[in-house]
DNA sequence: CTTGGTGCAAACATTTTGCAGCACA
DNA sequence: TGTGCTGCAAAATGTTTGCACCAAG
């Protein structure tokens, strides 16, 4: 296995390689197929904001020329959440909001309620502090989200 | 007055009785009324579980023989959601969620992965993390929320 | 060449809105 | 007695699905 076929990129490290490979591996074990819509949809969320909505999605992709149906992009969005690539963030009713999730070690967010920026924030107490609650209750955690809405100060 | 009409229940301390109180004095102060409808939706979210969807709400209404439109149950909880009496929850995407807000410390809730009950908590430390983070990106907390997603242990 | 993927449009589910008649303050 | 409220049905919104054709493996 010396040479590579040329549909594999030669490596970088850029965010965007793990995924690809992530994502491929992925379909491959289900059977499922790396299709050109798929590598858009997948190369468009890499240089989006942390934080997008569907739509926002749509509208990127439609501005970088990609031509992919909306219908595609959903159904694209629930696979790459089963590869862990994305996750949803829910912090207002009306969009479901998504953001990378590969290599992300928390879904903590701040947001900010002037701007409507989005921060990703680690707060390693957290881990203990959940679990000792759950203890009081006789559960133990399995994940978290914790979201802070601040103001500039 | 020393005759109640039957359709004033004898004063007893349950929730209810500040809850309308806070609820009637939010639409006298915008000038909207008190209905009987809004008192029967009132009257159904007390007797709910802590956390309920809107349709949920409206079987219940159905159930207790009353009869309320969707869009009248809409309309209310908007109301309600400006009064403080309930507030949204969002902990999946298919459907908002609301709780009880009034006299509520925390929007925190432990989601049991097996039984999908809903617990409410309250972790003082929070407030003086969420105040350590914002710091540091120079924001001051308003308020925030904590999910945590746990299995029987 | 087989199986899964795509775009389109229709279907869905949930929430909002316009309107005519009704009822609370 | 006037303004806000209600129910209804239509509209709006966001997401899913059925289908005929297409393309990746």
């Amino acid at each position: 296995m010396a040479e590579q076929p040329e549909n594999i990129p030669p490596i970088e490290f850029t965010p965007f390689e793990p995924l690809c490979a992530v994502f491929r591996s992925h379909l491959r074990d289900l059977g499922h197929k790396y299709t050109p819509e798929r590598a858009q949809i997948l190369d468009t969320l890499v240089v989006m904001d942390d934080l997008f909505q569907v739509d926002q999605l749509i509208d990127a992709m439609k501005e970088s020329g990609h031509r992919v149906s909306k219908a595609t992009v959903y159904r694209t969005i629930k696979l790459l959440q089963e590869a862990g690539i994305i996750q949803q963030v829910l912090f207002d009713a009306e969009h479901a909001h998504y953001q990378l999730a590969y290599g992300r070690k928390t879904r903590d967010i701040i947001v900010c309620v002037d701007t409507n920026e989005i921060l990703s924030i680690e707060i390693p107490e957290l881990r203990a502090l959940t679990e000792r609650v759950c203890e009081q209750h006789g559960l133990s955690p399995e994940s978290h989200r914790l979201q802070i809405f601040a103001k500039r100060s």
